[in-house]
DNA sequence: GACAGAAATGACTACGTATTCATAAGGTAG
DNA sequence: CTACCTTATGAATACGTAGTCATTTCTGTC
């Protein structure tokens, strides 16, 4: 054998991939190899139920050997659905990377994709063009962040959205999210049976819905046995915030008995800050969480939280965004969550 | 006024809004609204350097107030670009999850979207047909458990793609990662500093080419001063098997002055494991772990960690899924990490 | 003032598929 | 054997945009 040709190395299958662009294989060219017209071949694979037994083999089989894949941008273009559902999410946060990953598993188990969208603080109208240019076929608005104006835009639109844990969202757009007021109560209660006479509640931004039904919940359990619940804003959700608010706390005159924090992530930064300070949870100090986060079980922090089920929350909104018919009123789905008794709220003291 | 009709109700705008399906607005709308011919409606947008400044502005108006956003799809499907980038990425796991953040808010800087594949074990072949069906501008594989079957078919592909953190695709396809190698070997030196003599490695699954890496680098240089370094396979990188292992360790014969971990996730695990079998960390036992999580900084574990700096790591990998020009050779990339010196390797009998 | 060149715009077509409509072949009932 | 219906296939077209080519208008120069 001779090899023939200055810079030529492999053979004549690698030199056909080495092609700068090699065109794409499309359908007419099944069609041209098969002896079929495009049309079958379009129907061999979209509507298979169409085409004949044999016919149906035959241009698989042509398809195979010439290494055809369907071009969903052009089918897209021609069936005007995506197989693409949006997500604006924000990019950082315990919470919502979880919330991600069910939407993301569970999309696919269905077929369809996940087009991301994440955003540092709010959201900007950059991301809500980009939405309507791909002509998704379902959007995902998921943060406590999302504000009044987008929410209504998306509501006038005609691609279907839903709201996740975004209360606010209530009857202008379709939403599903954790029951907070019971989720708090819940806790409230539980704290209550532990004894607790004193306790303040830290939320994460006291703007957001979620926090203020969370606050409420917790207020209103706790008033009705005569218990005053203080409001501290930490000022995000963050591990960092909440570690600098514990810190502030522990330095407070007449501390309180319990500390119920609106989010998991911003509670492991209270444990943390309270136990830099020389106070021991749950000796000291009762801390309860809320969101259920995986680290919540972690034996470092064993937090006494309120679990959402995010996997069923996450088919509900997937079911509102993929259901047919669009409801005259939005639906507002409440889903409760489950109380996880860790070792934060375990009294050492009786 | 006299309400007409059985089930009106609201007004005129509103009954339009809510047509079942209204068409929507197209560059040919705002063409004949404008006056203009679809091409310059479209030069308008795509390449408005065309088009004379008072008919942009007549455009865009007559854009504006019909409503009017340029169809992605369309585009794409003349342009052959979409503009999207897919990611296929394990559905869980802390180290990942913050690898998408970044990949996310990077793309986004840059005018792309992301299309999230993720899988649970392994990704299957549905995953690639889905990237050939949409004709990404780019593929970003992000696991060390994508085979090399699938890398190498990507590798023949005519979409760019780029393996990130996954060394065994050095050559064959373009990739990014971190020095595993020096990593542990400067954890290893900083272990050997804190008069360490025997350690331990807890890897999480011993197939992967990064759980090789990082073993190499430190039985190479814990060698080079005489300490052997057996391995122990943990199974996977989760902390729940981190801290099976640690209890496991915990009731070995003779247990190593160190533990070196093999990820951030799993190095949780085994301090939190090690410290539910009575053993203190650092007093009984040094930690160290590979990624630099954020958790890692939490007081709660304050963990000694090689830090990967994952926004340069996904910045490089973006450069090289988006270059012009595709080298004959695929381009391997390998970033240092920063030793993190924590609490966990803090000697306090030493 | 005529002419070359640049700038702005319009008519037309291609991107790759799905779907309507028309046509041909096969099958059943009377 | 005709009438009618079902099934399988092909020809033609639309989806909404970007880019090519041709045409017109404007600008500056000798």
């Amino acid at each position: 054998m001779i090899e023939v040709g200055a810079s030529s190395t492999g053979d004549e299958s690698d030199a056909a991939a080495g092609e700068r662009q090699r065109r794409r294989v499309t359908s007419v060219d099944v069609a041209i190899e098969s002896g079929f017209s495009q049309a079958t071949v379009a129907r061999a694979f979209s509507s298979p139920h169409l085409v004949s037994e044999p016919t149906r083999e035959r241009i698989t089989a042509v398809a195979a050997s010439l290494g055809y894949v369907p071009n969903a941008i052009a089918r897209s273009l021609k069936s005007q659905r995506t197989n693409i559902v949006g997500a604006v999410v924000p990019a950082s946060g315990e919470y919502w990377q979880h919330v991600l990953t069910a939407f993301s598993r569970q999309l696919a188990e269905r077929g369809k994709q996940l087009l991301l969208f994440s955003f540092d603080d709010e959201p900007d109208d950059s991301v809500f063009t980009a939405v309507d240019q791909y002509r998704l076929d379902g959007l995902i608005m998921a943060s406590a962040r999302i504000g009044q104006r987008h929410l209504a835009r998306s509501a006038s639109s005609d691609v279907p959205a839903v709201a996740f844990n975004q209360p606010v969202a209530s009857g202008v757009v379709p939403s599903v999210s954790v029951d907070n007021e019971d989720g708090t109560a819940v806790l409230a209660t539980h704290l209550l049976q532990q004894g607790v006479e004193s306790v303040m509640f830290v939320g994460g931004v006291s703007t957001t819905s979620t926090d203020q039904q969370r606050y409420r919940g917790a207020a209103q359990t706790l008033g009705a046995s005569g218990v005053a619940v203080p409001y501290l804003e930490a000022g995000s959700f963050s591990y960092d915030d909440g570690y600098k608010t514990a810190a502030h706390i522990a330095q407070m005159p007449d501390r309180p008995d319990a500390i119920m924090v609106s989010g998991d992530e911003l509670a492991f930064g209270v444990v943390d800050g309270l136990r830099s300070s020389g106070l021991d949870v749950p000796t000291d100090l009762l801390v309860t969480g809320f969101d259920g986060l995986p680290q919540a079980s972690w034996a470092g922090y064993d937090l006494t939280t309120l679990v959402q089920s995010v996997d069923v929350l996450v088919e509900r909104a997937i079911d509102l965004l993929l259901a047919a018919e669009r409801p005259q009123q939005p639906p507002t789905i409440v889903e409760p969550g489950t109380l996880r008794i860790g070792r934060t709220t375990q009294r050492t003291n009786g």
